[in-house]
DNA sequence: AAAGTAACATGAAGCACAGGTTTT
DNA sequence: AAAACCTGTGCTTCATGTTACTTT
């Protein structure tokens, strides 16, 4: 048992925390005024932001196209950029309002267009290489990766829904990022946007979606979460994870409560988040005095169909099978995890959907924060588009795969011109069944890194990554040495390449994940060779409609679970899970580490 | 017919409490 | 003996997808 006081502090700290730095807004904040009037208490006019569109153009109003990645502003959606400062979003010399799509959208119009690199995307990797030490400057720009990249491809792959309710619903995959290139002392506020993402809105018919007309404008209510650690200092926010799990969307435009956790979206509309980085001074107050300080991040895969009720099976069933709250609709949920440790041929989830998605892995040492949110290759056991999977084998969760599984995808900010940079692959709006990702996942100067946040830190001694935190890659360091190695799912090298942690080594071991990179490329065309089954409508109409079964069957019992729960905790070192407490927030999350 | 809503079952953590054990 | 700590139990809360019903 972990319930010691420290825990339950701990927690209460942390809750605390969560109170203070995120009382409930009003509903329909509109404006820069309110931007950041949940936050800290402080109050609206802190932060009002006078006149920070018109000051370049005022036609930005509303959102711009812009070419770094920006996404669809219909004409007269004057709401999101209301919202924001538009330092990092405002039009480049050529806007053009009849852009007013983003690169995705237009790549997924047009297969053949293509984006050329970004100004600075070039440099990223350079910049990628000094930055994040205590010597970046501010003039230097962030660099930001996905955590969780792989498990939203896997999503993206099949178009993402998003399940917006009126009480507000949290995301999943959410967004959960890395930041490298900040200044350590400076203090930045961290939020996340939800814009539209094309001008259409979209139905799902015949196993697919279609778009239907056009998307209503007229969306209201608030469209920004700032992450609740707001204002923190660059050392803060590269120290960790940043994850945006408590994030909610809802469809509820009138909204009263909660409003600082909640998004409003439109049902059957696309959407595109954006992380939005901000340097601030001391006390949060934007400096926007220099767009230099506004950096805006988006992610292609983090693209999603906002959704009243799940459409594509597939998507309810890869929800199901990574979300740990949806455990009890795993229908072979016994057999998946009662089985011997050595007989898993993937991690089980935590048993905590908590502490999956908050602790940086009380059981999976190795694993990063949230780690459900990671591929665990678990669907390859599964059968998407109705097609009963072979039987799992080796050589699906090779080690390589699973390193592959946890790549994180590095992206800079453009910031000067006021763009938002696309990140990654814009052709990730292809259909993913183009293939191709071999190209598209490493383009424009975006390096791919395959890195958990502990051992990827010796994967990559030169990465910001490295020194960016030296008490994150410490900890990690000293984390890594409780992983029981008997773990079958603890992370360990491929055969063909040994794990490594001496530098030395880190450059084999990078060519390694390019190799690793290519193998999960493979698996997606592969994969998507049976997606493109001319029998998939018509299996949609059967087999797909999967129904969950009955838990009460012979494989559930009680002692099945109890030695499930025995076999994991005996896998655990008790000094360790001692040391480990599930952490049910930042505070003892910190405190765990702060006491290794 | 399609979309939206609310109730529901499920799984898991948080929490309070009681009782037992260990330490001082 | 008292205090501190540990353990087990049961209730509450939360998040999930499913389902049936209502609304558009």
């Amino acid at each position: 048992m972990l319930g010691g006081e420290g825990e339950s502090s701990a927690y209460s700290a942390a809750k605390e925390e969560e109170k203070r730095t995120s009382p409930a807004a009003d509903g329909d904040e509109s404006a820069a005024g309110n931007r950041y009037s949940e936050q800290q208490g402080m109050g609206s006019d802190r932060y009002y932001v006078p006149h920070a569109i018109s000051k370049q153009n005022p036609e930005a109003s509303f959102l711009p196209y812009t070419p770094g990645g920006a996404v669809y502003s219909p004409p007269g959606a004057g709401r999101y950029p209301s919202s924001l400062h538009l330092g990092s979003v405002l039009p480049p010399a050529g806007y053009s309002p009849s852009a007013h799509f983003s690169p995705s959208y237009q790549h997924g119009q047009n297969l053949g267009c293509l984006y050329p690199p970004y100004a600075g995307s070039g440099s990223a990797l350079s910049n990628m290489a000094l930055a994040g030490g205590a010597g970046a400057g501010p003039g230097l720009r962030a660099q930001v990766y996905l955590c969780n990249r792989p498990l939203w491809l896997k999503f993206h792959r099949h178009q993402t829904e998003m399940i917006i309710t009126k009480q507000g619903r949290r995301m999943f995959p959410f967004l959960s990022f890395n930041i490298a290139g900040l200044n350590v002392t400076s203090h930045y506020n961290v939020f996340v946007e939800v814009v539209l993402a094309d001008p259409n809105h979209w139905r799902f018919q015949g196993g697919k979606w279609v778009t239907c007309g056009k998307a209503d404008n007229s969306s209201q209510g608030n469209k920004v979460y700032i992450h609740p650690e707001s204002p923190n200092t660059g050392a803060h926010w590269m120290r960790q994870e940043i994850s945006f799990s408590k994030l909610k969307l809802t469809n509820n435009k009138g909204t009263s409560h909660n409003t600082s956790q909640m998004i409003v979206l439109q049902s059957l509309h696309k959407y595109q988040p954006r992380l939005h980085i901000v340097e601030v001074s001391e006390d949060g107050v934007e400096d926007i005095s220099s767009d230099v300080k506004t950096q805006c991040f988006t992610f292609p895969e983090t693209q999603f169909i906002a959704v009243t009720a799940y459409q594509n099976t597939d998507i309810t069933q890869l929800k199901i099978d990574h979300n740990p709250f949806a455990k009890g609709f795993r229908d072979n949920y016994d057999s998946m995890y009662t089985a011997p440790e050595s007989d898993r041929l993937t991690p089980s989830p935590n048993d905590s959907p908590r502490a999956h998605q908050i602790v940086p892995g009380t059981r999976y040492t190795m694993q990063p924060l949230f780690q459900d949110q990671f591929v665990n290759n678990l669907p390859q056991n599964r059968f998407y588009n109705c097609e009963r999977a072979v039987p799992q084998t080796n050589s699906l969760l090779s080690p390589q795969t699973e390193d592959v599984a946890s790549q994180r995808w590095f992206v800079t900010s453009v910031q000067q011109g006021g763009s938002c940079t696309m990140s990654a692959s814009n052709k990730l709006d292809l259909t993913p069944y183009e293939g191709e990702y071999s190209g598209s996942l490493l383009p424009y100067g975006i390096k791919s890194l395959s890195m958990q946040t502990t051992h990827a830190l010796s994967y990559y001694p030169d990465s910001p990554f490295t020194t960016m935190s030296a008490g994150w890659g410490s900890r990690a360091a000293a984390y890594q040495r409780k992983v029981p190695p008997s773990l079958p799912w603890s992370p360990r090298p491929s055969p063909a390449a040994g794990f490594s942690e001496e530098p030395g080594k880190a450059k084999a071991q990078t060519e390694e994940e390019v190799h690793s990179t290519e193998a999960l490329i493979s698996s997606w065309t592969e994969s998507q060779t049976s997606a493109l089954s001319p029998n998939k409508a018509e299996s949609y109409s059967v087999a797909c409609k999967r129904r969950r079964l009955s838990l009460n069957g012979p494989s559930t019992d009680s002692s099945s679970v109890s030695s499930k729960c025995e076999d994991l905790s005996s896998a655990a070192p008790s000094s360790y899970s001692k040391e480990a407490p599930p952490t049910k927030g930042m505070a003892s999350y910190y405190s765990f580490y702060a006491n290794p």
